[in-house]
DNA sequence: GTGAAAGCGCTAACAC
DNA sequence: GTGTTAGCGCTTTCAC
């Protein structure tokens, strides 16, 4: 197989033409009233010398390069992780490529990668945008690209995005820790103003609110080492002492919390501190207590996300309608947040 | 930008050839003795107008796609989403892209993987092969692509790899285990007769030997689910109450195991129950107590591999040897090891 | 039903 | 030093 084969070698071989066998694979053979008995014969042939056409040529040729760019915020968190791993497959049974890259929810790494993808010819994109990239996702739109954003929203963005209710995972898991009986809840969260995170603190302090206690917020910064932000972590648990309660704005967050709790004895010191994180790990059910945690729907929301830019993808008109899908976040309750003792 | 401009558009706005704009744009503006004064003028239109060449043309005429397919075991497992991440840096910055999936060690998928590639034309192949594909990658070899082995090597196949010192990995960690007092160290893998297993099992059973210890071998199956290993695992650790120290041959068994050894409360039953995984792992400063590991050298290893292949890539000779990198692990110790006491 | 031929956008051998 | 032109391998219009 050193040497490749072309569809004009198939043509020769088989003495017909280039165009009868390009219309045959390309599964216009009905179409173009090509015999049966032809179309059989030189599917035959293809198949036995094993010939693939040249994507390369068929791409510069089609303006299509069957392949879609997702851009996620961190491959390496599991959340990303498994919803590209879903959109892949999915995307892979129809025929689709897709190429990731990780945004690091860095402006200026994602106008690159998202100039990268356009070099390559990308069909469509999947993006959880970070900040600041407005224009480029409005460039790409009105440069006629389909667009699904992923876990967050843009403001003035109109395109198709699939999200979670973020508000009620916050709320539901800050009305939780109330109802095991903490007082004190701190929301341990990022210098982000990304639609997800902005309305996951607004469910924390909802709930806090209607119950009459008091907000305790940290920010951390999401562009900082593990280190430094456990270190952030405890020097803010540790001056607090009332705090006996933690929800974890994300699961990194939470690891690291996570750590900078262990450095403090935190637990073992109050065996009643409260600790929830929003999103799902692995590793809260390696640790104890384990985590309680605001799991999202992975499989539903890369389920979406395929659907619908295949649907973008495979549509003729313009004109889809812009839609936000929100989904459910599901509270799975482990023994980091026990009824709290009374202590007289 | 809706319109795409193109190298013709160009050399008709500046007036010259398409050829002398190809020749500045691809760097033999000298080579070629075209004057300073007009490359200055053409690339600064060029940087103006924004143009960039169209990828997919210049890759079906040139054939080279300045594409490199990258192909781990799991690009979720740190170790392998670490070597990734570099590679793909050091890649860039030298004009490359990377393309990566995961082989989930799947001999099919991989094998499908191999085909897609180079369906996309990539230029080079870095591959952590997985059982059964020698001929695939032989074929690769043969036709005359670079082929970067990493991790582990397959008998039979003359190309460059890059792996660690395996047996030594296994090896000091067992005498580490020796050393602080314990007696019974069980071995826990995967049934795998993939080079790097066989070594770190070999590693693992010369140390236990020389001490005239006895081996406890364990071998899980590596396609089955999280759950199913944590069974078996915590069912041999549950009839097997003499063993007093595990010695997991990769990270995400550690993990797995560690889930075992909860549930059978093993350290908090006996405290002086030892612990260690090949291959490091976040979670492993997380949990108490924190994880004796042996690391590999991640930065060092997508370092070599990056090289081997840009040198591959840019050398003309077909012939460069094919030499194999060993580099050596680093044994980190942490609480899950210590000194035995003697029970009298 | 099938074939000839015009490109897709670029590179580079060859001519001048 | 610069321009003409023949492809890279495929799709698809148009003619027969």
């Amino acid at each position: 197989m050193k040497k490749k084969i072309l569809i004009s070698d198939i043509a020769k071989q088989l003495n017909v033409s280039i165009t009868t066998v390009s219309f045959i694979l390309n599964g216009k053979a009905k179409e173009k009233r090509i015999s049966d008995e032809l179309t059989a014969r030189v599917l035959k042939f293809v198949e036995e010398v094993g010939f693939k056409p040249n994507q390369l040529a068929q791409s510069l040729r089609t303006g299509k390069t069957k392949t879609i760019g997702l851009m996620v915020e961190d491959i390496s968190n599991p959340f990303f992780a498994s919803i590209a791993r879903l959109i892949e497959e999915r995307a892979y049974k129809e025929g689709y490529k897709i190429i990731y890259c990780s945004t690091e929810d860095d402006t200026a790494k994602t106008q690159e990668l998202i100039s990268m993808f356009r070099d390559m010819h990308v069909d469509g994109y999947i993006i959880t945008p970070p900040e600041g990239v407005k224009e480029d996702l409005k460039k790409l739109i009105s440069d006629g690209f389909p667009v699904v954003l992923v876990d967050r929203q843009i403001r003035g963005v109109d395109t198709h995005s699939v999200v979670v209710d973020n508000y009620s995972g916050t709320y539901s898991a800050t009305s939780h820790l109330i109802r095991q009986g903490y007082k004190n809840i701190a929301f341990i969260t990022i210098d982000s103003k990304q639609s997800q995170m902005v309305q996951r603190l607004e469910g924390y302090t909802k709930a806090i609110e209607e119950n009459q206690l008091n907000t305790n917020i940290l920010e951390v910064l999401y562009h900082q080492s593990a280190s430094q932000m456990i270190q952030h972590i405890a020097s803010f648990l540790g001056e607090r002492k009332e705090i006996d309660a933690v929800l974890f704005a994300t699961n990194y967050i939470a690891v690291r919390g996570l750590e900078a709790i262990n450095q403090l004895d935190l637990i073992s010191l109050a065996p009643n501190f409260g600790v929830v994180s929003y999103d799902d790990h692995d590793v809260f059910t390696l640790v104890r207590p384990t985590i309680t945690a605001v799991a999202q729907p992975t499989e539903a929301i890369a389920n979406h996300v395929i659907d619908i830019m295949l649907n973008l993808l495979n549509i003729r008109t313009k004109s889809t309608q812009a839609e936000t899908l929100v989904l459910p976040t599901r509270l799975i309750t482990r023994s980091s947040t026990p009824l709290k003792k009374v202590v007289q």
